[in-house]
DNA sequence: CGGACATCTTACAGCGTTGTACTTAACGTT
DNA sequence: AACGTTAAGTACAACGCTGTAAGATGTCCG
């Protein structure tokens, strides 16, 4: 049933090894051998079996993407650019869904397919230091993604999260704002995570001789948009609501919108709200978002060439910390209608 | 490095085959010597090598998703869903994204990864009957989602487009609607693809003896929120615009209702719209979107549990056209602010 | 106490591929 | 003419695993 080199080999009156040369494009073989051997392989369709070629070299040139939540948008959208990304290497990606749960993401970096996935990109939420420590060991793998604590443990990619927080909040400021909440602070238990972001926020209400208000910091346990809506409710109702609001992700964002909307409050008018991610989500909006937007496909090339990187050579080089760019991206949410 | 079966079998006293007896819970191995082996694995951290077991035995238990774009919120949560299916019978989820071109959609029929998949779930959109019918032969594949032709030349899971569609339009009749618009008709090339649900929608509106203006039916390029936006612009520039509109998705709904926005007609008092696919963007839109829902649960367990029939028999079983439960969610884009 | 039987374990081959080491042929140089 | 040198192609083993068939061990009965 299935064509094999032998067959094809056959059929050219060639030795296998000669097939797999031309297969691959190795030297040696005449332009005339080599024609034969391709119209053998054209006639018979031979494709070759990646399981014995990767058994025979450790190879199998798939990757592995995991990621929380593949229906998050985010998410979705990195996997559409890193899937590219690895196209361009050979490299096909298996993305897998964590869940966020450190179990999962346990699994996965402990080898989802031991033996089957040359290396990982991974964009965890709820796995900390020593466990990716314990991990590195196993696959060449790279961070990624704005949500990973700072680790030292392997190359991770994300873009200047102090810079960027500053920036908006400073957007926020030249708008005459001066009361900014924060929603997804997340002071609790992974502190980590929101810490760059609050210390980009301090920094620009420090430029601007603003104080933060502490209560306006809300945290939340997921990052989603029913999260959101509820945070952006429980600020609505304090004795002295914000006039802004820097969410911490976009979705967080679309869901404060929401309740923003229901409770009749007007947008940008009394309160003017920024998110993060820059998810196509929010060019649609109504209002349409402002945003900090990574250059996601930046930040798939980049990661993915960190990860090739590990994998044909420097499994053991230091760590490097990798910055994409970005851009604050003013919309309706801010700026109000044209 | 690796630690092969072999290394566990000296480690533990027995033979090869003993061990692979064991990782397989086969029978004929004595509880002591299962401990010992079992002993054995834990301490020497034995992973099987994938890309050896499935050259001996054929099979990879990964399945192949092959969707136009991942990007894309339905796409995103069906992968989702499916990953979850998958996960319960041992599998493991390629998504591949075909960026709905045929030559890429042809690429994933014809083995993706040759011999590196067990089967494929596919959601198409621009293939058609001719190379579905080409591609069947090589490996066990399944059709899904609403956008696939009518075909009988494999299993294809899907909600019933006509009733599903019936239904939108009844509920906008039901609202005293009668100029009832359509965005994402598609007539030109692709005719089948709409095809059923225009069906549902001219049954509709039989039933309730009105008349279809066939200059309301918008067709569409692609399926996303530019096109939606366009399309309603379109619409409200005709010299009798419609009173509603049905998109044939939610992103079309989402592109439209900005639109609308933009151009202060109020939803839905002036224009009441629904959407098709039920993304969790149209529940936190504004205002919030009224949709028909797949149960795309359903949908992914169905779509998986008739793959893995054919995968593991019935390779030439009659094509079954299986179909799933759908729900009209009504929102605020048809009912208003409560 | 030997043989039949069930239970447990083993040896071996081969899945399709590629790297290494080798053979053969062709060519140019002294 | 003898030699080295390069090009072109080949034979073979091994990657790690599992199915088959055969072997070893024990158990029970006549």
């Amino acid at each position: 049933m299935t064509v094999r080199l032998k067959d094809v080999a056959e059929h050219a009156g060639v030795s296998i090894k000669t097939v797999s040369n031309v297969v691959h494009g190795h030297i040696h073989v005449t332009d005339e051998t080599r024609l034969k051997v391709q119209t053998a392989i054209d006639q018979l369709g031979y494709r070759p079996n990646l399981s014995a070629r990767s058994l025979r070299t450790g190879r199998t040139n798939i990757i592995a993407l995991a990621v929380p939540r593949l229906g998050e948008p985010y998410f979705a959208e990195l996997a559409d650019q890193v899937m590219h990304a690895a196209d361009r290497h050979g490299y096909t990606v298996l993305v897998d869904n964590t869940e966020g749960r450190r179990e999962r993401e346990g699994a996965v970096v402990s080898g989802i397919q031991p033996q089957f996935i040359d290396g990982i990109l991974f964009s965890p939420l709820a796995l900390e230091a020593t466990e990716l420590e314990v991990a590195s060991a196993e696959v060449p793998f790279v961070l990624l993604g704005e949500h990973v604590p700072a680790t030292g443990y392997a190359d991770h990619v994300s873009l200047d999260n102090v810079a960027a927080a500053r920036a908006a909040t400073a957007h926020l400021i030249e708008l005459g704002r001066s009361r900014i909440a924060v929603i997804g602070a997340r002071r609790a238990r992974r502190a980590r995570t929101a810490a760059p972001r609050l210390k980009g926020f301090r920094q620009a209400h420090r430029e601007a001789g603003l104080a933060v208000d502490s209560r306006l910091l809300i945290p939340t346990e997921r990052f989603d948009r029913p999260d959101g809506a509820q945070a952006m409710a429980h600020l609505l109702d304090m004795r002295e609501p914000p006039d802004s609001v820097f969410c911490m992700n976009d979705v967080l964002a679309i869901g404060a919108l929401r309740t923003l909307a229901e409770r009749g409050v007007s947008v940008p008018e009394d309160v003017a709200v920024i998110g993060f991610d820059d998810i196509a989500e929010g060019r649609y909006s109504v209002p349409s978002l402002t945003t900090i937007a990574p250059d996601k496909e930046q930040l798939a090339n980049v990661a993915v060439d960190a990860l090739m990187q590990r994998i044909s050579a420097g499994r053991n080089a230091p760590p490097r910390e990798l910055h994409i760019d970005f851009n604050l991206v003013i919309r309706e949410s801010t700026a109000g209608r044209p």
